[in-house]
RNA sequence: GCCUCGGUGGCGGAAUUGGUAGACGCGUUGGAUUCAAAAUCCAAUUUUCUCACGAAAGUGUGGGUUCGAUUCCCACCCGAGGUACCA
């Protein structure tokens, strides 16, 4: 009786919590702050079909602890949760099945919330919010107009009104405006800009327009119908599906993100993130500083090469200059005796394709123009090369090679047999470049020599300017984010199309919902899916969708017919969260003052490239725009590691016979053989006889050929069948899955069959995922939460093994039997004084908790709740005071059973709100008492005494202690080392 | 190549302003309880030598600083992740 039932205890708690909104997040009237906040936060999921596995969670759980942590520590805690619900896989799905997306992901969201609820969070679920969802992606156009309306002032450092520029241009035209455009943006004044047609001027203020329309090269997959981003594509082909891509010229939607490259930078300095994700980031958005030069064409004095340098100090070194081979001016550089070579070359780098060139990065190659250019400071002329090293798409997809100081120039003069002179003041570059920049001095370079790198590089660029021959200038690896999506499940646009420029609908009308079509592929002419719908245009008169062949081009107008992009909705939905049912704006000024930012925030390290940036752009541009008053999203950021499965692996081997193939499901060190390439020294004969063996077939017909590793698989076998010494369970395989049976296993000498052991992510087709429902019905949801925090550091990637979950199972009853100790299980506490020992026990806890909170450190607090309920039992504690604390203690990790215990103790209201206890050091003082001697960090014995002493009373009591002195015997010690409560030398 | 993180028992992992390395858990071994099992409890468990008392070595390797180093410094080795002809 009074066992530890989990289940029933669990489900009570789940009941109650929903019941009575417990975790219900309130914004406080009046900006009332007289409770400090705290906001908490999980990346939100992407509902998949696939439901969650234990791995997901465990971001989840740690906020989830610590949110429940800031509670008692009497914090004002939102801690909201949410879905992803616009992407991908449920358009696929569409596709294939032609069921509605939105069908699918409701579903979806209907599995992964049964999930949740089942892990005991506590969530506010009254403020979630689904991408999806109308009301939610309302907000989503409203903010895509808001960045329409809008350009960057470079003045101002900042995004303004898209009215002001208009403001600007009647007054001034361009010359007064510096703001962050597109490249060809014609210049005119106040008198040209009021002559220009409407068209026109709408025309020009889509260049400056933050989101804007441009013909961009995006990267078009074919396969998907889709432009992808930079961030979707891994190694040349699709993140998703692993499709090919081609760089292709499309109409598209983009967002300036490039006006916000140095903010961004800076503002990392202020966050407090993981530094591999800061340093992803800064490289992401890859600052170059340095100076662009140009290099006059010899005999061609209106051509002009401009390049890109880090390193105008090495000027002087510049022995040839290397173009991209499909720069813009290489055919007019090309002389005719190159001609040939050049445009083989051309060709030969156009048709390598990007894996190619990585796979080739050792290979040298190029091609003489035959041009040559001259050096702007010294006037000597240099060649003009080719090389498949020099990039179009970065700088300005030129650069003068300077080969003592830049190994793949180094590496190019020697391939080609080019000078490579030496600026560098006593340095030897006969072998190899001299790439460092400290302690190096330049040599042979005119007026600069014997100056820094750091001087050279300051008066070099001084010298470019002065001969108008270059400037100091600073280039980004960040490009604009291309905006539109070919798809039908996103953002459709606030825009319809009048005489082709584009137009927003107001807010009033929004949001825009989505048409209805009958299927979800793109048009057979190639236009996005929602370019099927019936009724997608916009009716400026009555303000409404109409159908779509009402277009009349005077009232009735086409509408946009891409989507937008899957970070659309979550780069501003942390917001949203703070007044999630607001009507009138995306959130409150009362409820965005009040909440500011996320304190923490926890999630894979994935979107390092993707949400985490485009969310910081619009955090930003929201606060030029003055709807925020902070500037960053995401104060605090952990990236939790990815909870690995186990997997098991069969080795098959298919030998093939006259017209038939019989496959052996062979032993480890047999498929090492075939590996090694050594098939002739595998014993044949247990495979002869296996008893299995069908009759039919002559082992003298086997194809000795087929005894090779191109023969051989490795099967995912469910890993319920294999045992902790990899034994596979054979028969139950056989009953498990249909292949098995047909395989013939050739168990070892003792009669078993060893699999291969692997750890990898979770997958289904690797039969290693685990079901978090499952560990919850069989131990607990208190004991999943403990055991993922017990697993390792969150931060960390780590392989799920239910083994050691016995442990914490183990404690969680021996923690219910604490209080169970009365007459038949009944619960025994007693307002007693606590026993100093349990005080001790409690103080220590509390002070190790607290520490590990801040350091965010969850599987060593588990240790000491372990430690302190052993104490406990053994010292029969029954006292209130300190049962009391402890539960309030373990609750974070474990709510449930704290619930429970809570609430039998006598108390009526949730534990949730009670205060996390106090520490108190004096009851510590008998802990620290022994202190270990040394002399000449030889000898050593211990001595007892007192805490909280100085280190003087400390060194008082040792050296006129009888041991010391024994110890001494009669020798003065040079120096005496205290430290409190550790140790104490004495050196001789 | 570069960047980041890491390397501690059979395993997951503790321990950092330098102060008794191996907490806690798993596993293993032995024992108690039980007709038996499950469950529970107790004890041992870094390695080597020793019947034992005990001794020595020991945190990837080699040096250094220090009375004292898993911790700090230098050089190197190994592993994981990221990233790249970025001028």
């Amino acid at each position: 009786m009074n066992m530890y039932d989990f289940l029933e205890i669990e489900a009570k708690w789940q009941k109650y919590w929903a019941d009575n909104q417990t975790f219900k997040a309130i914004n406080p009237k009046d900006g009332d702050k007289s409770k400090p906040k705290y906001y908490a936060l999980d990346m939100f999921p992407y509902p998949s079909g696939a439901g969650l596995h234990v791995g997901h969670p465990l971001g989840y759980i740690a906020s989830d602890i610590y949110s429940r942590y800031k509670r008692h520590k009497g914090f004002n805690v939102l801690h909201p949760m949410g879905y992803d619900s616009f992407g991908l896989p449920a358009e696929q799905y569409a596709i294939q099945t032609g069921q509605h997306p939105a069908t699918t992901t409701l579903e979806n969201i209907e599995v992964y919330r049964a999930q949740l609820d089942k892990i005991g969070f506590s969530f506010d679920w009254s403020r979630e919010v689904r991408t999806s969802d109308p009301s939610y992606f309302k907000w989503t156009q409203w903010i895509f107009k808001e960045l329409f309306h809008s350009w960057y002032d470079n003045q101002a450092d900042k995004a303004r009104a898209i009215d002001d520029l208009v403001a600007i241009f009647e007054k001034d035209g361009t010359d007064s405006v510096q703001a962050v455009c597109d490249e060809n943006t014609p210049s005119f004044t106040a008198e040209e800009w009021k002559a220009f047609s409407e068209k026109k001027k709408q025309e020009i203020l889509l260049d400056y327009r933050i989101a804007y329309l441009a013909e961009t090269q995006v990267n078009w997959c074919p396969e998907l119908g889709t432009v992808l981003a930079n961030d979707e594509i891994v190694n040349g082909v699709s993140e998703r599906g692993g499709h090919p891509v081609v760089r292709k010229k499309m109409k598209q939607w983009s967002m300036r993100i490039t006006a916000y490259t140095e903010r961004l930078l800076q503002g990392l300095k202020t966050l407090d993130w993981p530094q591999p994700l800061k340093d992803f980031q800064t490289n992401w958005i890859g600052k170059s500083v340095g100076a662009s030069v140009e290099f006059p064409v010899k005999g061609k004095e209106d051509l002009k090469i401009e390049v890109f340098t880090t390193r105008p100090d090495t000027i002087y070194g510049v022995s040839f200059l290397n173009l991209a081979p499909d720069h813009d001016l290489v055919a007019g550089l090309t002389t005719d005796t190159q001609k040939e070579a050049v445009e083989e070359y051309q060709k030969k780098t156009a048709a390598k394709s990007e894996r190619d060139r990585q796979a080739n990065i050792k290979d040298i190659s190029g091609v003489f123009t035959g041009s040559y250019a001259v050096h702007p400071l010294t006037g000597e002329e240099v060649p003009i090369w080719l090389a498949d090293y020099v990039l179009s798409g970065y700088g300005t997809g030129a650069v003068m090679s300077v080969p003592c100081g830049d190994a793949r120039d180094y590496n190019f003069a020697k391939h080609f047999d080019l000078p490579i002179p030496n600026i560098f003041k006593d340095i030897d570059i006969s072998e190899e470049p001299h790439l460092a920049k400290e302690n190096t001095y330049i040599a042979n370079s005119g007026a600069f020599s014997d100056l820094s790198v750091e001087e050279a590089t300051k008066a070099i660029i001084e010298k470019l300017k002065e001969e108008g021959a270059g400037k100091a200038e600073t280039t980004y690896r960040l490009r604009d984010a291309v905006f539109s999506r070919q798809r039908y499940w996103g953002e459709p646009f606030p825009i319809y199309y009048k005489d082709g420029i584009p137009q927003t609908i107001d807010i009033k009308y929004l949001p825009l919902h989505l048409p209805e079509v009958k299927k979800y592929l793109p048009t057979e002419d190639g236009a996005p899916p929602l370019g099927r719908a019936d009724i997608w245009a916009w009716d400026t008169e009555n303000n409404k969708v109409v159908a779509s062949d009402l277009v009349d081009d005077k009232t009735i107008f086409p509408l946009e017919l891409n989507t937008m992009p899957g970070w659309a909705g979550s780069s501003w939905y942390l917001f949203r969260y703070m007044d999630a049912h607001n009507e009138n704006e995306f959130a409150s000024p009362e409820a965005l003052d009040y909440w500011e930012n996320v304190d923490l925030y926890i999630g894979g390290i994935e979107h390092a490239g993707g949400h985490l940036i485009y969310s910081r752009f619009w955090t930003k541009f929201l606060y030029d725009r003055g709807y925020l008053k902070v500037k960053e999203p995401f104060q605090k950021l952990i990236n939790q590691g990815m909870i690995l499965g186990e997997s098991a692996l069969v080795r098959v081997l298919n030998l093939k016979f006259a017209g038939t193939t019989v496959s052996f499901a062979i032993s480890a060190s047999d498929y090492k053989k075939l590996e090694q390439n050594k098939a002739d020294e595998i014993d044949l004969t247990p495979y002869q006889n296996h008893s299995d063996f069908p009759s039919a077939i002559k082992w003298e017909d086997l194809d000795k050929s087929s005894l090779s590793i191109e023969n051989t698989r490795r099967i995912h076998v469910l890993i319920d069948y294999v045992d902790n010494d990899n034994i596979l369970d054979i028969e139950g395989a056989k009953a498990w899955s249909i292949d098995f049976k047909e395989f013939l296993f050739l168990p070892d000498a003792d009669g078993n069959y060893v699999v291969d052991r692997e750890v990898d992510k979770m997958s289904k087709s690797k039969f290693n995922v685990v079901n978090p429902d499952v560990i919850c019905e069989k131990y607990g949801a208190d004991t999943l939460r403990m055991y993922e925090m017990f697993l390792g550091p969150l931060e960390q990637e780590k392989p799920w093994s239910t083994a050691g979950i016995s442990g914490v199972h183990g404690f969680l009853k021996r923690f219910w039997r604490l209080f169970h100790t009365g007459e038949n299980g009944s619960v025994l506490v007693t307002d007693k004084p606590a026993a100093p020992e349990s005080l001790k026990t409690l103080h220590k806890t509390i002070k190790k908790v607290e520490e590990d909170m801040d350091n965010f450190s969850f599987n060593t607090s588990i240790s000491s709740f372990m430690i302190a309920v052993n104490e406990l039992t053994a010292q029969k504690c029954t006292s209130r005071e300190v049962l009391e604390s402890l539960t309030i203690l373990i609750s974070p990790y474990a709510p449930h059973i704290a619930e429970e215990i809570w609430q039998r103790l006598g108390h009526k209201e949730s534990i949730s709100t009670a205060p996390f206890p106090v520490f108190d050091p004096s009851a510590l003082v008998e802990a620290v008492k022994e202190y270990p001697i040394s002399f000449n960090g030889k000898v050593r014995f211990k001595l007892e005494l007192d805490a909280d002493l100085s280190k003087e009373e400390i060194e008082g009591i040792v050296m006129s202690h009888e041991k010391t002195q024994a110890e001494l015997a009669g020798r003065t010690p040079k120096r005496v080392i205290v430290v409190p409560g550790r140790i104490v030398n004495i050196v001789g």
